[in-house]
DNA sequence: ATATAAACTTACATTCGTTAGTTTATATGT
DNA sequence: ACATATAAACTAACGAATGTAAGTTTATAT
């Protein structure tokens, strides 16, 4: 906004962390990628439109920086969430629900961002896979702990995790999406549908709470 | 593209219905409304860009009825798909199951379609009750299905069905929306999906099938 | 003092929604 | 059969926004 002060010599780079935090800023705000012209960026940092370039070869790869950037966000509050969960004794379960109610939260107290990681064709040049990779840790970090889960479950023990882990991502993500994108509908409490569907697929025996 | 003949002098509606067809072709092709410019849809029907507007007050009108064409056709296409599955002797359970294969099918093979439906953001000037309400009966009719299944079931007579109407949106669209913005993702078959969640969340007893 | 990193100004070529005014074909009245 | 009113479409253009290229200025570290 205001006429920024340059930078050091050496410290050129602390703009691209200004850049990038711009470009989120303006996603959330507006809800959507779209929002992020270079115009928009730079004034929202207080230089110059060009200037971006100095850091980012084009747009596409500004967004792609995002895009890491809001996944690299979203794991660690999941991680947290799930380390709070351990600390307060919790098991895989408790884990696993604290893990997902966490997305839950990111997801509905900053859709824009959430579209952008899971709804998104938000990089033209940019390669479907690439975009997969960065969600990946999340998906991987489910199955195992359901596989933890299943371990504790006799009857169910060579039940496929991988393909739980995937139902339940699917549950998430479309309770936080339709809630996201149908808003004016009366919705009951996101994390307890979530927790409902959870419970639907796994059925876990001893989940600390009612069977 | 080629040049179009002229309308009778009644008739010009006709055109309008062209309009229409045509900026849901490229929402099919490109796979987003935003690639309903005004020039593109003219040049798909073969005449000049502002003569759209002979037919639609401004591009935010055109966008509203594609929305409704394409929930009018979702309809369409659950309706009978349920009525096929009543037709071959199937109870509420199957036809819940055929509506929500419908829609599988819908969204896989028409993802652009399915993203305006379910994941759009797209009339800018469009208040969101309003498209909330283009697909209200859909949500009826999941949920009228499913008090009927209920009423088979002494056990759970008393379940909330507009809840696990809910859930069941939320399953299915978590399934379809995933597999359309992930596709590099090895995916199982999207109705096993969507049939695995119907199943954890409703456990009909007569379900036709195995139990 | 000077080399250079850091940022600037200017501008080009597109694309977009939309407005204004104009042309052309068709249906109707005589 | 012919003139005419009008529906149906056109051409031209404005103003705004966008990504990006080219060349220039300015402050800082050596």
């Amino acid at each position: 906004m205001t006429k920024r002060q340059r930078n050091a010599r050496g410290e050129g780079g602390q703009l691209r962390q200004d850049i990038l935090g711009a470009a989120i800023a303006l996603i959330d705000r507006a809800g959507s990628s779209e929002a992020v012209s270079l115009r928009a960026v730079a004034k929202e940092v207080g230089i110059a439109a060009p200037s971006v370039y100095a850091h980012f070869p084009d747009r596409d790869a500004l967004l792609l920086a995002v895009l890491q950037q809001l996944f690299d966000e979203l794991i660690a509050l999941r991680s947290e969430a799930e380390e709070r969960a351990a600390a307060a004794g919790g098991g895989a379960w408790q884990q696993l629900r604290a893990g997902a109610f966490a997305t839950v939260h990111f997801g509905l107290q900053r859709p824009g961002h959430y579209k952008m990681l899971y709804e998104g064709r938000v990089v033209s040049g940019l390669s479907d896979p690439m975009a997969a990779a960065f969600g990946r840790p999340i998906q991987l970090r489910v199955a195992g702990l359901i596989r933890e889960i299943l371990e504790g479950m006799p009857e169910r023990e060579n039940d496929d995790a991988e393909r739980l882990a995937l139902l339940i991502w699917a549950g998430t993500h479309g309770v936080i999406s339709l809630q996201i994108n149908k808003p004016t509908l009366r919705w009951p409490k996101a994390t307890d549908l979530v927790e409902d569907l959870m419970r639907a697929v796994i059925r876990p025996a001893n989940s600390g709470v009612s069977p």
